[in-house]
Order: structure tokens, then sequence, then C-alpha cells
DNA sequence: CTTGAACTATGACATATATCACTGTTTTAA
DNA sequence: TTAAAACAGTGATATATGTCATAGTTCAAG
């Protein structure tokens, strides 16, 4: 029996999923998370055989609860089951220590088979993301570091570098190098066009 | 035995409502759709009591569906699912002749009591859709005028001061104070901040 | 005909923003 | 154990941004 832990914020998505899943005589979810801070918790308190985990969700995202399990040395393995094929996010994901990810608009066996993959180990990655890996000549050097996707965090709630540096007990002159690294990384001219960009590409 | 049409674009959540649905005894999903066109063809070759209908499809939208049943004088009743409290799209739909919208996120129960009222001919609205018409003419006095609506237009392309004044023949003293304006009324503190509530609030 | 609102504009000013160069510390991976 | 990166910080500097006071033009409504 494979126990488990289903993170999805929207109640009848999270329903449905949870009776699809136990369709199937080996699955069986013991418990839901109806955003990422809740989903935090319950690692904490249980133990799960596999994790299913929505990227977009309110409180703390899926990014946050994959931070999480990182700090905490959480072990247990993630399987991404999301709406949109946002590669920044599951590139994000996958950097985290995600196992694999499937679509909303996959067929039921395939997730089914994607959870026992994941389950004893295996990666579950779809075409598309690899050939995005492939075809962008995915440059690590250009991705966001953690710090700098909380500093982007910051810039798209509307902080000026004093306020995120106080939100985030840095110097002003820290946050300053920060924003102009992320300005940098993400090709654009200033932070309003890091913030659009963000919101556009939903790096955050 | 209620008869339902389910339209609903993503394989997994789509399975997931029609099992959720059916453990009531009085709902059937008789037919899916995974797209607007397929529903559209699907209204054609069969009866329905009640059409389940989400709004973001691919191929023809919900909007499409409503607009077509027009056309055709399909007075089957329709019942929206959807993600987003996407204002501006469910009062199309309701003055399309939708009976009622319900949240993705809403609990199983209050799902197949929606389902069960609109077939008996009731209405399903949710408060905050009233609460966004009532709103609509709150802040008249804050109103931006033409111009600041073309200066906020620009802020949101990520534009500078400078290249606002040439991309709408002003100088850039002129611009400047539009943004001073602009960031008054909506009562935020910068352009970046204004720029957000501009795209969080769909006013651009 | 006058008033007010929208639009345009300038100059002055304080502050915020962005970049750069340089210096460390800590963490991670080879 | 090195070498890399991420992370934190300072100081200098140039530019952009936001505010204010002030003022002229146009145009529609009273």
């Amino acid at each position: 029996m494979i126990e488990c832990l289903l993170a999805e914020d929207q109640t009848l998505v999270r329903l449905g999923l949870k009776n699809l899943l136990e369709l199937d005589g080996e699955l069986v979810v013991t418990h839901c998370a109806e955003n990422g801070a809740a989903c935090i918790e319950l690692l904490e308190q249980y133990q799960f055989d596999i994790v299913l985990l929505d990227m977009r969700m309110p409180e703390k995202t899926g990014i946050d609860v994959l931070q999480a399990m990182k700090k905490y040395k959480n072990k247990t393995p993630v399987l991404i089951i999301t709406t949109f094929e946002d590669c920044d996010v599951l590139v994000r994901a996958m950097n985290l220590g995600a196992r694999g990810y499937i679509l909303k608009n996959a067929e039921l066996e395939c997730l089914v088979e994607a959870i026992k993959k994941v389950h004893i180990g295996q990666q579950v990655l779809q075409p598309t993301l690899t050939q995005y890996l492939l075809s962008q000549n995915y440059d690590k050097a250009e991705q966001l570091t953690d710090k700098e996707y909380e500093v982007l965090k910051c810039l798209s709630l509307g902080l000026s570098n004093k306020a995120i540096a106080e939100t985030l007990n840095n110097s002003e002159g820290t946050i300053r190098n920060h924003v102009s690294q992320i300005i940098a990384k993400l090709n654009v001219k200033d932070r309003t066009q890091a913030v659009i960009k963000a919101i556009n590409e939903h790096l955050i």
C-alpha cells in the first residue's frame, strides 16, 4: 500500500483526485493539504511514501514546500501535479529535488504509473520539459538563486529596497546588489520590468 | 436521475469530478467534453438536464459554448465550474444565460446542491461577484482620466518616463506629473506598485 | 462669458534606484 | 582540501523617479 500526501488547493479537484487514486488498490491518500503551509505541517507530523504536490497554492507554494523539505532534510519523494507546463517553475522544482511532474490533463493511468515509478525511485519527466531544457540552451548561470527568488517575491509585492532589507533582515546595499543581479539575469531594464516578467512568466 | 454534460479540459480533473458527482445517487455524467468545440457538438447530438461548464478551455472557451447555445436556442441550463473568480468573464457568462457559477475550491456538497438548484430552475451566485458588481461604481472620484490610463498602460509595459514621453509625444516632465497623479489616485507608493495593482485589478 | 477639468510644460528638489568595484564569510561540490 | 557559488556587506557614482509650485492652453458645461 502506497501512502500518499495530496497537496492541492482546489477542494473539488483535491477530492476528485483522492477518489480517482484510491480506485487503484495499491494507493491510499492518507492525508490532504489545501495549501503549502498545511502540507509542510503534515510532513513534519507523519510519514508518507510519496507527496503529490500542486505548484500553485495559496499560503505557501509548491516551491516553498520543496524548500522546507530541503531545509528539514525530508527525503519523501515528490511528484509535482500541475496545470501548467510552466518550465521555469518546473526546473526550479526539479532542482529542489522533486522526482518528477505530471500534468493535470494526463490520463489517470499515467498518473498512477508515475506515482508508482516515483515510489520505486525512478524519475518521471514529460517530453516537453526535456525539450525545453535542450532547445532553450538552458543556462544554469542565468537561473535565479533561492535568495534572488525571495527578493523577486518581495519586488512583486511592491516593496522598496529598504523595505525588502527590513523584511529579509539584510542591509539595503545587499538587497540593491540582489536586485541588480535579478535585473541582469532576467534581462530587463529595471525593477518594474522584472516584476512584470515575474508575473507574466509565473516566476513567483 | 439528472443527466449531466461535463465540459472540462484537464483529464484528471474531469475524471475526478465525474466520479465525485456520481457518488450522489441522483447524478450521472452521461458525456464529457475535453474542450469547447466537443461540448458544442455533444449539445447538438444529445439532450442533457444540465451542462457543467469550465470557462478556460482550449479550442473553444466556455463563452464560445454559451454563444453557440444562444445561437442555436439550446435552453439546457448551464452551471459554470471555474477556477478563477474572474469577474469580467463571469459577468459575460451570466449575461449569456448561464444559470450560475461555482468555484473549484467549493465543497462537494455545495457543487451537488448547486447542480440540483440549477436543475430545478434556480440561480446560483456566490457573494464575491455580487460584491464586485456593487463595488464597480465605488470610487468614481478617484477614476483615472483617459490620458492617465494611457500612461498606466505604458507603465505596465515597463516603459521608463522618458520612453513614455517619446511614445505619447510629451515631455518627460509631463509624464512624470501623470505618473505622480496615477500613483496618488491608485493610492500606492511607486510605479511598480501601480503596475502590480493595474495587473491584479485588470485596470489595463 | 466664465469656470473648471484635462492636458501640457518647466525648474527645483529630495530620494530611490541601479551599477560597479571590492571584501569578506559560508556552503557545496569536485 | 581546494575551488566554486551563494551570501552579506560597504562606498562611490550616475541616473531615474516622485513631488511640488507654477503656469499656459483647450474645451465643454453652466
